[in-house]
DNA sequence: TAATACCCTACTAGATTTGTCAAGTATTTA
DNA sequence: TAAATACTTGACAAATCTAGTAGGGTATTA
């Protein structure tokens, strides 16, 4: 239950990769296709739609790509989300524009809406930066196993 | 993004009727059709589901209806939500069965799973004896109005 | 045996998802 | 200017999922 669709994860996953180059080295589609694993005639419906937002912007021609038009810190994976899949909406009731005659006197409004603000609330304090850390750890961790590895295998000990 | 079915939806509200009679008095999928405005097909469907999880027990010919298995305040909307949507999964490839070659080194797995584990955190605490008790604060309220607006039609004040 | 109420499976129209494809436009470099 | 690179856009479609409906069955009570 509460899945993601494929454009919002694909779409977290390329602004990363974006995000690598910030501030002044343009990312092409193709360079994310190929990190992410995601075809090109996708991404570029889903960067497209970000572009359009004005979380990135374009550069065309040879050595072109995308750009980051803010930093990776004021970037949260809500607006991220939110400009590819809407906004967050529990039961679709809770939409105002949809409306639903039963709000008044509805116990699962209030729980909806909770769940709501909850999600979005933890969605908007994580931004790309934290992404990249994330990955700086990861490869330090990497990188110290291979070390611990290699030592354990210098000691005979290797497996 | 991250909506809910109208199956787990209506579930919820289901549960919650069923909530009513407890412990002794079985609830009709008739009644709960009526009070909720769902179809009773749909809700036999959804209910048979919640039956063969242990929630509740079924009593069959007239006077009959749904009990539930436990007190109210055991049953949280995250047990009910689970039997009628599958767990909490944001992106796909999080699913051990499923499984996703890329895990290891991926940036948005750890998000993922963090955000899949506050909203679990945060259903598995409220429970159908919240909501009981939310409809108590309701229908307060509206009391409270009713008697508001009497008082002030009472002292010509009415509009 | 009539009425009530749960039980179960099959089916389906419509929406959504998850992409692909084709034909552009803009920019740079040779 | 020609060629290559790379973004831009809109149309389209297979596959899947959703949100139910339909219809026949079983158990219980009066
Ligand atoms: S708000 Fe629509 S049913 Fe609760
Ligand atoms: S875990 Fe599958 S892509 Fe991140």
């Amino acid at each position: 239950m509460l899945k993601l669709s494929t454009k919002g994860q694909y779409g977290v996953r390329a602004m990363f990769e974006v995000a690598k180059g910030y501030p002044d080295r343009p990312v092409s589609i193709k360079e994310i296709a190929r990190r992410q694993e995601v075809s090109v005639a996708y991404l570029e419906q889903i960067l497209s739609t970000l572009r359009r937002a004005g979380l990135i912007s374009s550069v065309r021609g040879p050595g072109g790509g995308y750009l980051l038009t803010h930093g990776p810190a004021h970037i949260s994976i809500a607006v991220i989300l939110r400009e590819l899949e809407g906004p967050v909406s529990i039961a679709s009731c809770m939409d105002p524009e949809e409306g639903c005659h039963r709000v008044e006197g509805c116990v699962t409004h209030t729980l909806w809406r909770s769940l709501g603000e909850k999600i979005d609330a933890f969605l908007s304090t994580i931004t790309l930066d934290d992404l990249l850390k994330d990955e700086r750890l990861l490869m330090d961790a990497a990188e110290h196993d291979r070390i611990v590895t290699i030592k354990r295998a210098a000691a005979g000990q290797g497996g």
